[in-house]
DNA sequence: TGAGTAAATTAGAAACGCCTAATTCTTATA
DNA sequence: TATAAGAATTAGGCGTTTCTAATTTACTCA
């Protein structure tokens, strides 16, 4: 299937949307996420389901088809893929893969994103923490995490993802050491929108507004910590 | 400057024209290295023009500007730049790379180009032997060579770049030991076009079509080899 | 030097991806 | 249940890059 890059953005927009605001996919929802306005959607909806790509019903939303999935994960794959490369072999940092990945996705070869798996030993997530989609493209399983405001004072956690792409925002974190496998402890939640948090790899205590918290996912660490005084 | 990646492609062939068929460049040579019809050429020129990126008289041919002539290098670094590190880090084949190359080149941020020429050592030539523009994009003088096809009998040569991109050919010629580098000594020259040359890094004699000979650029070494029985 | 040919250009149209303005549909609420 | 707000779609248009067909220019050679 010869798609042009604008295409398999849509797609890949679709099927991000899908995983995360769990249900049908709006044109607004779409337009939003890729920064055009909702008739550029709908005219592209059209052409997309016209290949098979997508279900369109008019006023109802959207969905992939079996082959527009597929064309989407290829794409994750690759962006992913490519932002774990850039991370470990160039020297990028976090904060700084997503934009030249965005780019890179729709240019790079099987070839060269095989070969890329393969000198970074298949791995398995990015370093946001985000699954990266097996060659054979099975749909990932997205891994349940529970949000960092979703935890309570004294429990400690390791950080699995963080979903924020702001480079921004991704700069502040790493520079206060919290990102993937990271050992936090929850030390205050405000009633003014504030977190608190000590990560264990760093000294003092980091405060983070209520809406960076909800992008951060982490799992309980299973041992000790579980006490509370 | 904000250029298409279609107008790079423009920049960078008239630069190529312009060094190989030494003088003007004409717009059915355009067409032919870009395999697009000579109107699409002829419209695509004005609008080259109008940014002031070459100068075209009409019937007469075209010129990079000093402005066009840097974005055509800054092409080039990164098509070289790209083919060094798909062929010394990924694994990549002389003739693989080209493609790959040709579509990354212009997708990629300055951010990763310079960290792929620090990676590289800042390399001087791509693996086809061609130089690579410097970071600042002073014009690169191309290094003389001479064609295979120009030596004679019994004389022994370092290859020093094979201009050619037809990945079946250099899949051939690098089977048979013949790339940048490689010492060879001129074992034949027939009538009917074909040259035969023993390159010191394979057993056997190998004989190439003068059309393949011509597009082989190769030096003297300048010791022994020029004693001939 | 003048005619014929080859190359380049102009003219006009199509596909793509985007836009604004106008219209239609859905849904929530009075 | 009727209507008003909001979302989505249709209509129509623009810039980009390409094409084919028609025309113009430059050059060759008789």
């Amino acid at each position: 299937m010869m798609l042009s890059a604008v295409m398999e953005d849509y797609l890949k927009a679709i099927y991000v949307l899908h995983a995360e605001a769990d249900g049908n996919v709006k044109t607004s929802d779409i337009a939003t996420q890729l920064d055009v306005k909702p008739p550029t959607v709908t005219s592209m909806l059209k052409k997309l389901a016209e290949k098979n790509l997508v279900n369109h019903e008019p006023y109802q939303g959207v969905e992939l088809t079996p082959t527009g999935e597929s064309v989407a994960l290829e794409v994750i794959r690759h962006h992913r893929l490519l932002e774990a490369y850039l991370t470990e072999e160039l020297g990028y940092d976090w904060s700084e893969v997503h934009d030249e990945a965005d780019r890179l996705e729709h240019h790079v070869s099987e070839t060269f994103i095989d070969r890329l798996a393969t000198r970074l030993d298949e791995p398995r997530v990015d370093p946001h923490g985000d699954p990266i989609p097996s060659a054979d493209l099975d749909p990932v399983e997205d891994p349940s995490g529970t949000a960092l405001i979703d935890f309570s004072v004294d429990e400690t956690v390791i950080i699995q993802r963080v979903r924020n792409q702001d480079p921004e925002i991704l700069r502040y974190l790493e520079a206060h050491g919290i990102k993937p496998g990271t050992r936090v402890t929850i030390k205050e939640v405000t009633p003014i929108g504030m977190i608190s948090i000590q990560p264990h790899s760093y000294e003092t205590i980091v405060s983070l507004p209520t809406s960076v918290a909800r992008s951060i996912w982490a799992n309980q660490t299973g041992e000790a910590s579980t006490s509370v005084p």
